[in-house]
DNA sequence: CCAACTAGAACGAACGTTCGTTCTAATTTA
DNA sequence: TAAATTAGAACGAACGTTCGTTCTAGTTGG
């Protein structure tokens, strides 16, 4: 006997936002399956019915926020050219993402995935950071970027931003990340660039 | 009737060596408190006699790991005087430590202590990370470090020598953590020395 | 009217924790 | 010195709860 909003807005969309708020929040093993079914107005049985089981319905959030990172990654190397622009510009989007999508955020850069999704890569071996590596190793051809281990420049030049990210999702942030964009960026592009 | 070795080697050890191991390899909420006394060779009414609850064996074990890494910042403070070797003294430390003690660098460094000791701090303003962002203000103030926000400077400074040591801890890097000091080291004082 | 979907009560397994007991070694008593 | 007493560390079977999952019945759009 459904309520009032028996229409159908798409249930997996609402699974899958109630899942993403409550795992960042509490974490996955924290939050049951029944908190996700009430949370996301959807019954038990529609989520085994869609999504197989409670990890199933984790590995396709993942799927869907890496697709959207990937896509991220994509527009900007069709609006860029040196790998400086790249770089810059993908960590401008990533502070901004931030701000509007903590969750999403927290969830792609700062979750465990291991813990609950045994047969998944690390984050950083994940195709999204694969393609962002691929980018610093042509602007190295190019004279742009020192020359040094593919691995080291990308994490060195990723690393201090992305933990302003996590800093910021913990709360230990004054103020919104884009404040921090200039004296952030200046840091990380002297640490890889040639001159 | 005991068996080979009913001496006292010391219970709270065993225990605390278990719980560092299981919870770094499979997650907090993946061990049992079952699979700890199985590990540790200790019963669990022991367990519970010294801890408390799950979550106060996880609390002692934090205090420990904390305990110890204060104790080398305090070590490095007194052998060194610049910022500049501090830090870098800082680096190669825990570069080493993760190759001969990774669990615990990835318990300090990597787990999500929110998750199952609610009432804690992120590791990032507990009081080694605090201890380190003193040092570098006192090193922009003798002008070794560009002028910038305390947490910026610490956050690209330390960012890229941590990423890479999460990079090991998740297994993709193909050598050990000081074979790449110098090419990190390098990139990490350039995104903040003053020169 | 049928296939796709939703519903939520029920189930079994596994978990953290408790508790009555045993063991050990030090201390006291005679 | 030998026996009696004591304190608390160690033990592990058993408990109640909660979880992920299944199942059967009902609803709905095309």
């Amino acid at each position: 006997m459904p309520e009032i909003a028996a229409q159908r807005e798409d249930t997996r969309t609402l699974v899958l936002d109630a899942a993403l708020h409550l795992f960042t929040d509490r974490g996955y093993f924290a939050t049951s399956v029944h908190d996700i079914s009430r949370t996301a107005g959807v019954s038990i049985g529609s989520i085994y019915h869609h999504f197989g089981d409670k990890e199933g319905l984790a590995r396709a959030l993942y799927a869907t926020l890496t697709a959207r990172m990937l896509q991220l990654i994509d527009e900007i190397e069709r609006q860029t050219d040196s790998s400086h622009d790249r770089a810059r510009e993908l960590v401008t989007r990533l502070f901004e993402l931030t701000e509007t999508q903590p969750q999403a955020m927290a969830f792609m850069l700062y979750a465990r995935h291991r813990e609950f999704l045994p047969d998944e890569p690390p984050v950083c071996s994940s195709r999204p950071f694969a393609r962002m590596r691929e980018m610093l190793s042509r602007g190295m051809a190019r004279g742009e970027i020192r020359q040094m281990d593919a691995m080291v420049a990308s994490t060195c030049l990723f690393g201090g931003p992305i933990r302003m990210i996590t800093a910021r999702l913990d709360g230990i942030l004054p103020h919104p990340l884009p404040t921090y964009l200039d004296e952030v960026w200046a840091c990380a592009w002297r640490a890889v660039a040639a001159s």
